[in-house]
DNA sequence: CACATTTGACCGGC
DNA sequence: GCCGGTCAAATGTG
């Protein structure tokens, strides 16, 4: 039986091979070339990442941490919520095991990963020192966007995160998207704040490289549960922390969020960028989600290379 | 004013 | 009944 990743895998195949088919047609275009190079990386990376996912869930498929569960759509509901004091809570959430899709847990040091959350909920989590945020995709209505993510600080080493994804993005947020690459490279990175060296893949070299320091443990262990998520609205989240910060938000959502805000996707005193670092939920060297950051971006810069 | 975060309450699953 | 996930009113910020 063939896996998902395994189906993933021929899918990337076949990409790099158009991929490399479209960097022909587009040679006079130094522009795009360059763009395309970075595709063509990314896919490789990606195959090289899919094809560790599916050794390692052919023999590990029970423990994983990372599975693909049916999207179900239907839902669980709940029953109308008017008893009770405050009454009228919405009858329409979705049971927790229905929500679907793609679900894998990463741990990383820093929380941005591009895209733009918006934190809807924390919670104390028993047996846990750290509370648990819960964060769904800022485009969740505008664009219905299902990817919601969950982040949580690591008990035994708190400069790290644990990170759960939910879904995946089917919004386009030009900037989560193509933004970080792009804008680095050509240095237009203005009003980005840092926006620029996150992200995951990096040409040269296995994305995850930057364990750079900047957020080595320490980074801000000193949140506290309360603090610890939430930093209070915006405040919380301005830059002026320094660096592990500054980043994430760089990106404003798409359209509809004139305001600045963009939300630090995560929390203001966490630590935000998105280099992917590590994650042995997978088994393997190379985490699934990794290869799933490089898969999606995949997709948007070839969709920036088709617009241009 | 629009939008994000905070936070207590609600609700389903176990 | 407990726990975890989500909702939504209140609140804060630019």
């Amino acid at each position: 039986m063939e896996t998902p990743f395994a189906q993933v895998t021929d899918d990337l195949i076949k990409g790099r091979e158009l991929a490399t088919q479209l960097q022909g047609l587009l040679r006079d275009s130094p522009k795009s070339g360059l763009i395309m190079d970075r595709i063509l990386h990314a896919f490789s990376r990606s195959i090289h990442a899919a094809k560790a996912a599916v050794a390692t869930s052919e023999r590990a498929s029970s423990d994983v941490q990372s599975e693909v569960i049916d999207g179900v759509s239907g839902g669980g509901k709940r029953k109308p919520a008017s008893a009770a004091a405050g009454g009228n809570r919405r009858a329409c959430r979705r049971s927790r095991t229905q929500q679907s899709s793609v679900v894998f847990t990463k741990s990383i040091k820093s929380l941005d990963d591009g895209h733009a959350w918006r934190k809807y909920g924390q919670k104390e989590i028993h047996n846990s020192k750290h509370s648990r945020a819960y964060f769904r995709c800022t485009h969740k209505y505008d664009q219905l966007c299902a990817a919601q993510r969950q982040v949580q600080r690591c008990d035994d080493d708190e400069g790290m995160f644990r990170v759960t994804y939910i879904g995946v993005h089917t919004c386009r947020d030009p900037a989560a998207a193509v933004a970080p690459h792009v804008l680095h490279l050509t240095g237009t990175a203005e009003g980005m704040h840092a926006g620029c060296r996150l992200i995951s893949f990096a040409p040269g070299g296995a994305a995850a490289t930057t364990h750079d320091a900047t957020a080595s443990t320490t980074t801000n262990a000193n949140l506290v549960d309360k603090d610890a998520a939430t930093g209070s609205g915006r405040q919380g989240m301005k830059p002026e922390s320094g660096d592990q910060e500054e980043v994430l938000s760089s990106r404003t959502p798409g359209n509809s969020a004139p305001r600045s805000t963009a939300p630090a996707a995560t929390a203001p005193a966490w630590p935000d960028q998105g280099d992917v670092t590590s994650t042995r939920q997978y088994g393997g060297a190379v985490s699934f989600g990794e290869y799933l950051d490089d898969y999606t971006s995949l997709g948007d810069l070839a969709s920036y290379v088709l617009d241009h």
